[in-house]
DNA sequence: TACCCCCATTAACCTATGTTATAGATGGTT
DNA sequence: AACCATCTATAACATAGGTTAATGGGGGTA
C-alpha cells in the first residue's frame, strides 16, 4: 500500500469505493469535490442530535464517533460505531428529522456536503450510487448482527463479538498493529452498545482479561487470541461482507458503461 | 383511496413509491415489469437461507415473512417482519452470500426479479434508485429501533412497542380495521423478535391483556388503547419516517428531470 | 498541593427474565 | 374418534445481569 497507486483517490470515500470497484477520473473528481469541505470537532461533540433536522452528509476522515438512540428517560443504545472512513448515515439524510444522534468520541476530522448532492450523484453517477447503496447495505448488516448479539448472545459472547468486530473493521483501514488498537471508549459506552450495565461490562472485561484473551491499558487494547475470542463470540465473518467485489456490481456496472479505464 | 387513481400502478412496489413521489409512465412500466414473475409459497417456507447465495430480489405481495439470523447453536433473532408491500432485502442482493434467512409465516405471494435489474434500474432510473434507497434507509431505521428495544426496553415495553409498530405499518397498507389486525405469529417468533424467552412473552402478553390494553383471539389481535400502549412502549413515531415526502427527494428529483407528468 | 470530576473497580444484594416441567387447547390426518 | 404435532398457559425454581454504594486512580486546574 506504499505509493503503488499513483491514481489512488485521496478522499476516504474514494478509497473505500476503489477497494472494490475502479473509478473513472470524473468519478474521482466528483468524490474529491464532495469531501472538500472539512471541519474539525472536539471530543464528545454532537455532530447530529436526535430530533434535529438533518444538515449535511458527513464522512469521518479521522476519529471515532457513535450513532445512538435514546429513550425519553435517558436510557441509551449505541447503534453503531463510526470509524475512520465511514459515512455517517448516507441515506438517512433523505429523511426530514434525525431519529438518532451522532457524537464524537475523539477529536475528529469530518467532511461535509449537502444532501442534494446525493441526488446529483444518483443522476450523474449511477455506479457511485450503486456502490454507496452497497455500502449502506453493509451498515444495515452490521446493525442486524448487533441486534442478534444484544437479543441472543450472553454478556461474555457479546463483548467478545464486539471486540472482534472492531478489530476486523479497523484492520481494513489499517488501524491495527499486531492485534493492538486504540479503543477510545468508556465502559459506559460499551455498556450502551451491548445493552448491558456498566458494572457488568466491567465484570465481563475482567473475565476476558483473566482468561488471557485480551489486555487493556488505558485506551489501548491488545487481542492475544483472536481465534478463541471469535469462537466465544460466535463470530461469523459473513456479515461484514468484506469479500472484495460484490459480483453484480462488478459485472453489470463495468460492462457497458461510460468507463474510461482508470488507474489500475 | 377509492378509485381516485386511474393511473395508480398495480404493483405493490409502484404503489409504495407513488405514495411519496409521482412516477412517469416509463417508470411505472419498468416497475410493473419487475414484478411480473410471481410465485406462491406455503406457510413456513424458506425464501432464503442463511449462508446461501443470493438469488432473486423479492417483493412481498401478500402474506407475512420474517428476516432472521441464527447462531450455530440454534438461538435465533428475528431481525424484522416482512409485511405485504415490503421489499425483501433490496440491496443485500448485491452481496454474495446471505447473512440472514427469510421465512414465510403465512402462505405468500411473492414477486421475483434478477439482481442485475437493480443495476439496470440505477442506470436508467435514478429517481427510482433514490426512492428505493430511501426505502432501504427506512428499513435500517426500523432495525435500529428494534435494537434500542432489545437493548434498553423492559419486556413489557418491548412488547407494547412492537405491537404499536406493527399496527402502524399495517395501517399504511390498509390491513388494520378498528384497531384489529391479523398477527400470524407464534409466541416463539415474538420471543425471537424481542430477545425474550417464550415463557416470558406469554407472561407479558397476559399482563397486557389483564390491563385491558389488548385482546388476543387466535391470530386476531385487537388494540384497545393505542395511546397507552404507545406510551408504555415509549413509541416515538419518528423512526418509521411516515411523513409523506422526503424533501430533497421531492425537490431535487422533480426539478430538472425527465419527468413526463404522470397521473396526478 | 489540594481540589474536583470522571472513570474503573469491586462487593453485596436484588430482580427481571430464563429454565424446566406439566397440562390443556387446537387442528390436521388417518 | 383416536392420534399426533404444535401451541398456549402456568407454576416452581434458578440465574444472569442490574442496582447501589463505596473506593481508588488519573488528569486537569487553581
Amino acid at each position: 500500500m506504499t505509493r503503488a497507486q499513483a491514481n489512488m483517490p485521496s478522499s476516504p470515500l474514494g478509497r473505500k469505493i476503489t477497494s472494490y470497484m475502479s473509478l473513472t477520473d470524473e468519478e474521482k473528481t466528483f468524490l474529491a469535490d464532495l469531501e472538500r469541505n472539512v471541519t474539525r470537532h472536539g471530543s464528545r461533540s454532537d455532530l447530529l442530535q436526535q430530533g434535529e433536522r438533518y444538515g449535511c452528509v458527513r464522512v469521518m476522515r479521522k476519529g471515532w464517533a457513535i450513532r445512538h438512540k435514546a429513550l425519553p428517560d435517558g436510557r441509551r443504545q449505541v447503534v453503531n460505531f463510526v470509524l475512520p472512513g465511514d459515512i455517517i448515515g448516507f441515506y438517512c439524510n433523505l429523511f426530514e428529522t434525525a431519529d438518532h444522534g451522532v457524537t464524537t468520541l475523539t477529536p475528529a476530522e469530518v467532511a461535509n456536503f449537502q444532501p442534494d448532492r446525493i441526488i446529483e450523484l444518483f443522476k450523474r453517477f449511477p455506479r457511485l450510487a450503486a456502490a454507496l447503496a452497497w455500502s449502506g447495505a453493509k451498515e444495515e448488516a452490521i446493525i442486524a448482527e448487533r441486534l442478534l448479539s444484544v437479543g441472543r448472545r450472553t454478556a461474555l459472547e457479546r463483548t467478545a463479538h464486539l471486540i472482534v468486530e472492531l478489530l476486523r473493521r479497523l484492520t481494513i483501514v489499517g488501524l491495527v498493529e499486531e492485534g493492538r488498537f486504540t479503543l477510545p471508549v468508556t465502559q459506559e459506552i460499551l455498556a450502551d452498545a451491548l445493552g448491558l450495565s456498566i458494572v457488568h461490562i466491567n465484570r465481563t472485561l475482567r473475565r476476558l482479561r483473566d482468561i488471557g484473551l485480551i489486555d487493556l491499558a488505558g485506551q489501548q487494547i491488545t487481542v492475544h487470541d483472536v481465534k478463541q475470542l471469535a469462537s466465544i463470540g460466535q463470530f461469523d465473518e459473513l456479515y461484514l461482507h468484506l469479500i472484495r467485489a460484490p459480483k453484480p456490481l462488478e459485472h453489470a456496472l463495468d460492462t457497458k458503461s461510460d468507463r474510461k479505464r482508470a488507474g489500475d
